[in-house]
DNA sequence: CCAAAAGTGTTCATAATACACCCATGC
DNA sequence: GCATGGGTGTATTATGAACACTTTTGG
């Protein structure tokens, strides 16, 4: 950004700037959070909502943005924490919604995020509005995405505004971005001590497909050990079968 | 988006509900308008601030979201055609910007947009407000892109806002897309008759490196003929040297 | 010994890259 | 004829997927 020189011109101009010359809408930032559970399966945190708009129905969990106070990433941040006590973990951009009507109260722009939570990191803490929130597993079924938590079914017509819509985005995108970043890694239980077959999982888990061991470490061995990225660490863990040889992840 | 069955309820609480309970941002569309001149470079739309803040300096083209009248896809497309007379064209969204203090008024929340417009479709239109809107070509240099324009020469620091950035990750995604998207085809002159050399340099001019020839005829064959979505028209065209067959894209 | 999971090696199809060469036009 | 750009073919190498087989552990 260009470092401004600010005239006196420049000056009464911004003193007499009306704030409220533009009818604004609201902003929120939203969060997808991706988790794997003991079983390796693909999970996201939902909360069920106290409050109108779309009382009782579940949500991703939310937060209007405090204008002045804090970037949306840190509002995304701040919700992150707030739901979960999680901080430091993988948080990116994934879109930004705004078409009319999303909202049935005024006009809501919705920034949303996705969030990936190493495996039994997440710490669920009901949000300061003592809403639920829970952890479903995502399965696929013929009229699309299934969220089921044990006893709860939910369907993607259950969702409230367009949450189903940013979930389906967030969970392509994962798919898509998996191939050529290295976002499984910030699924891992320990960065710093993993397996080959842990990743795999972790891989399987996101594509939904079994994948072939020799041909998926001949490519970890390639693009993660050979340049650097990963240490084999030299030890190995047993647990059923052959021991399998521990990795680190360098960096982060 | 669930349908929702509007309880009295919930009537009751849509009436009472104080739209200003929360301090609102203000929002933008901005658009980085891309496009391929007679020379088969690319170039941006700039314009030339004629109002505080950044008063003279360049920035893409943006407004204010109208909120409750349109979606920010549609504030994209109208401040598209605000400053293009263009509708109708490849326009995606990019990312959403939202760091403090990136506006010296208030907080400015600014959707990004990205739009791709084929050669020699470009009617610049001075803006609404008179000020200046120009094509630059866009050139790299020791300390990053430069914006040039026969007489006029800008730089990243030039810009207004934190535009440069935008402008940035803009290159960057249409680089990163180029080689498995098809947003090449948005850059033709004519996308009903086109030859391969054309589209070729198209990808050269964005990847900023020449082409092998039989091998992009190659790969096009294979990726866009075989699999229907270009014909070959079987015309040819002259213009030096061997004529040049020409194709159709189809669909769109 | 057997089951289970880790790890090695081989084969085959496809894709990316480099490059030698021929073809049809205007001048 | 020759310069110019269009078009064809071939060789080399890298990548991805399928799969047979060996190794090391616990029971």
């Amino acid at each position: 950004m260009k470092k401004q020189n600010v005239s006196k011109e420049e000056m009464d101009f911004l003193s007499k700037y009306d704030a409220s010359a533009f009818e604004r809408p609201s902003v929120t930032a939203d969060v997808v959070i991706f988790t794997l559970d003991s079983s390796d399966e693909l999970c996201i945190l939902l909360i069920k909502r106290g409050e109108h708009p779309f009382k009782g129905c579940w949500a991703i969990p939310g937060g209007f943005l405090k204008a002045g106070e804090e970037s949306i990433d840190e509002a995304a941040a701040r919700e992150l924490r707030t739901e979960t006590n999680i901080d430091n973990v993988f948080l990116k951009q994934l879109y930004t919604f705004g078409n009319i009507g999303r909202d049935p109260r005024t006009t809501v722009i919705s920034v949303a995020y996705t969030a990936l939570v190493p495996k039994h990191q997440l710490d669920i803490k009901a949000g300061d509005d003592a809403q639920d929130a829970k952890l479903f597993k995502i399965k696929y079924d013929v009229e699309g995405i299934v969220f089921t938590n044990g006893d709860l079914t939910i369907t993607e017509s259950d969702l409230a505004f367009d949450h189903n819509e940013i979930i389906k985005m967030a969970i392509t995108r994962l798919r898509n971005r998996i191939d050529y970043e290295d976002d499984a890694f910030n699924l891992l239980r320990d960065r710093n001590e993993f397996t080959i077959s842990e990743l795999k999982r972790i891989y399987e888990t996101i594509k939904n497909k079994s994948l072939d061991l020799p041909n998926f470490r001949k490519t970890f061995l390639r693009d993660y050990v050979s340049t650097g990225k990963v240490t084999d660490l030299g030890k190995t863990v047993i647990s059923k079968g052959k021991p399998a040889r521990l990795y680190k992840l360098i960096g982060r």
